[in-house]
DNA sequence: TAGATTGTTAATCGATTAACAATC
DNA sequence: TAGATTGTTAATCGATTAACAATC
């Protein structure tokens, strides 16, 4: 019988979701050995890199084809421009942020997101007063104008960072303008229609789970 | 031969990780209906609003103990309550700022942590001219106090937000003082020790990922 | 050749889901 | 009782991993 696991039909497009998840990770640790001179690394190195085993590694990096050579490891350099082009690294993905309230306005100022390849390209807001202001150099529209801002600047992802009761709001307009990935700031579960293929972080989420495990460590008894 | 997935063996501290990470998804569709007065939910009600199948929320709320009633539903109230419970939502989980930089502070002025019960506690940084200031009524300390400082406010959750050179670090810090997850909002991944238990989210990572997903819809192309 | 390391196989494991008996 | 819905089973699916043949 056919593997469960079967390799895949076209190179970009089709690779196991927990794949995909760990590609960022070796994609760091590969960035990181090519800055410090390194040209080849094996899969245990990398697996140590990115703390996982390395039988995962070679399973992961076979998915992308046979870039290694056995006996001596894997290109490094080849490696990031392959993860690089894959993970859509090499074009930065221009980013739009919904709210520039204080949190808004900050993470339009951080430079973290410009530097992760996902530079702040717009930001909206629906308070009249702050709309034309300039943050960080990006002058702030309407979010009436999403549509068209989405289009002018080319945001492949879209941020919200808005009161929790504007939140949902933000996140259809975001999906109706056309991102294609949403980051949830706000303190409030938002939903995207499932149909659009969208992907979609919220934070308090995120937040929940890692109360989860905090919660779990702290609590040592086993109630019934 | 026993089932793969068989039932828990204490209730707080065995669940599937899959279950544990749809729980807080549920959690916020049922404080939504407590809210709206809404006393019972059927699991397919609370599919939809979770966006998952009924079969998967009948099997995760199971693991929690059969606390639904055949024929009519689940108590919103006494889920909200369980669920609550296991993701130590009742107790806020005091979180500690890492930075106080502009995304530091920020991020230490949004209500949104504290709404989503992770209130921030404290604010360290490594810079002598910012510790000693206030921001948003929490004064912040110098990061070699660390341990003191997490240990007096029962921080539980490290959030990173230094430049990426600092990052590591500080985890490193964070980790010896005793915090059960971590938030790195730095450009840059961060490892942590994998026998400590300890759940880590990389902002950075999720980007990438975002980014993965709106680059493969747009490339079209599968190439060879 | 001998040593090293990949790429792939196949066993195992955990998660998902349709189906349905139990039961309100 | 009839209708509705849970809780559980078992089939299926996807992910993980040890092992090893291929091969540099």
């Amino acid at each position: 019988m056919a593997a469960r696991n079967d390799p895949p039909a076209d190179t970009a497009g089709s690779l196991p979701e927990a794949t995909v998840v760990r590609l960022p990770v070796y994609f760091r640790g590969l960035v990181e050995l090519a800055e410090d001179g390194t040209t080849t690394v094996s899969s245990q190195q990398l697996a140590e890199l990115a703390g996982v085993n390395a039988a995962k590694v070679r399973k992961d990096l076979s998915y992308l084809g046979s870039y290694g050579t056995r006996g001596v490891g894997y290109d490094v350099g080849f490696l990031v421009q392959q993860i690089g082009r894959i993970l859509g690294g090499s074009e930065p993905a221009p980013v739009v942020i919904v709210g520039a309230g204080n949190l808004g306005k900050a993470l339009s100022r951080y430079d973290g997101f410009g530097a992760s390849g996902f530079p702040v390209a717009a930001i909206v807001d629906a308070d009249p007063v702050v709309v034309g202001r300039r943050i960080a150099g990006v002058t702030v529209r309407h979010v009436d104008e999403l549509p068209k801002v989405v289009k002018e600047s080319c945001c492949l992802v879209g941020i919200v960072a808005t009161p929790a009761a504007a939140a949902q709001s933000a996140v259809d307009r975001l999906v109706a303008a056309g991102v294609r990935s949403i980051l949830n700031f706000a303190p409030t579960l938002v939903t995207v229609p499932d149909d659009v293929g969208l992907r979609k972080v919220d934070l308090a989420t995120e937040l929940h789970i890692l109360g989860y495990y905090e919660h779990r460590r702290g609590a040592t008894r086993a109630t019934g």
